[in-house]
DNA sequence: AAGTATCTCAACCGCGCTCAT
DNA sequence: AATGAGCGCGGTTGAGATACT
């Protein structure tokens, strides 16, 4: 009957016994024939069970509880915006790390934005940054406790730090529609939609024609709401997008408190003067475990 | 110190593809 | 050509660890 056979199948976490079993069916064979190990009485474990011990725990030159590096978080960044989630893929460019990891990876980065967008104020200073909202969407508020800075920033980044600095107070700025973002469905590729579907114009004329937006969206996009921010609100935003910047990784706070020791990368060596000289540095060098705090309070007036 | 929230990791499940029969 | 087994992949879940209040 198929269900005693069922019955004899072993589910959940594997034993040292069972691991040295494995390891010497694939010394004998190679990592092949998964199936072969139950019906030869081997082990009480499917085929799928022990392929996926040994891809994701036995496997030689495995980076087993090692975190994700600046570097490799670069690049699953970088690779998932290019191939999606193609978790086997991109886990052939990052020696060592698996699938099943870097889907985790991307996988609590992902849960970690969506919290930062959707959960409540909590406490007065995160008040201040609350989103007022006259639709009738559920709005998130914006909160984050920590950042983490590439040092792998690319042209791109600086190209829009540089843009921002350029813009002048009360240009308009086509923003993706805060229903798509906080529709769950979008809000799993936030940052990705803002890095590839905005297009940012770096050209000398933009930088210095005030009149014009910096920020561009596709035309789909560009249909509903048209915001005014001021020139530090579109600096931030410009960081907000910056594929590199993570503001959602944890960064050792120790290090944080005295930021400006640290080598950012070119995002941050050529940072706005706003950074550079105003309250966004000074604050930063104070309180770095709240990126949105450092958010000047107009700039989410108006969605 | 205790309770709660969040994070990380390991493992399972279902689907689809490939290949042998 | 049809079928089924084996395998690979992506999504999801749950337990334990850690951080926070």
């Amino acid at each position: 009957m198929a269900g005693n056979r069922e019955e004899g199948i072993r589910k959940g976490p594997w034993k040292a016994e069972e691991d040295e079993v494995l390891i010497n069916h694939v010394k004998k064979y190679g990592p092949r024939d998964w199936s072969s190990i139950r019906s030869k009485g081997l082990l009480q474990r499917t085929g799928k069970s022990c392929r996926l011990r040994w891809v994701n725990k036995l496997r030689p030159n495995l980076k087993n509880g090692c975190k994700f590096s600046l570097e490799e978080e670069r690049v699953v960044i970088e690779l998932q915006a290019q191939f999606g989630n193609k978790w086997a893929r991109i886990a052939t460019y990052l020696p060592g790390r698996t699938d099943n990891d870097v889907k985790n990876f991307w996988s609590s980065r992902q849960k970690r934005l969506a919290r930062i967008l959707q959960s409540p104020p909590t406490s007065s200073k995160s008040q201040k940054n609350k989103v007022e909202v006259s639709s009738d969407h559920e709005v998130p508020s914006f909160e984050a406790r920590n950042i983490s800075l590439s040092s792998e920033g690319e042209s791109s980044s600086t190209a829009l730090q540089s843009s921002s600095s350029g813009i002048q107070n009360s240009e308009t700025i086509k923003m993706l529609p805060l229903p798509d973002l906080v529709n769950p469905s979008k809000l799993f590729n936030f940052d990705q939609d803002l890095t590839h579907q905005a297009e940012f114009n770096t050209t000398e004329n933009n930088l210095c024609n005030g009149s014009q937006p910096l920020i561009t969206f596709p035309p789909a996009l560009q249909a509903q709401s048209d915001l005014t921010f001021s020139s530090e609100s579109r600096d931030h935003l410009a960081r907000f997008s910056d594929p590199y910047f993570d503001m959602l990784s944890s960064v050792d706070s120790s290090k944080l408190g005295n930021v400006a020791d640290l080598d950012f990368g070119p995002p941050f060596l050529e940072p706005p003067e706003t950074i550079r000289t105003g309250v966004v540095r000074e604050k930063f060098d104070s309180e770095p475990d709240c990126f949105f705090d450092d958010f000047p309070i107009d700039m989410f007036d108006h969605i």
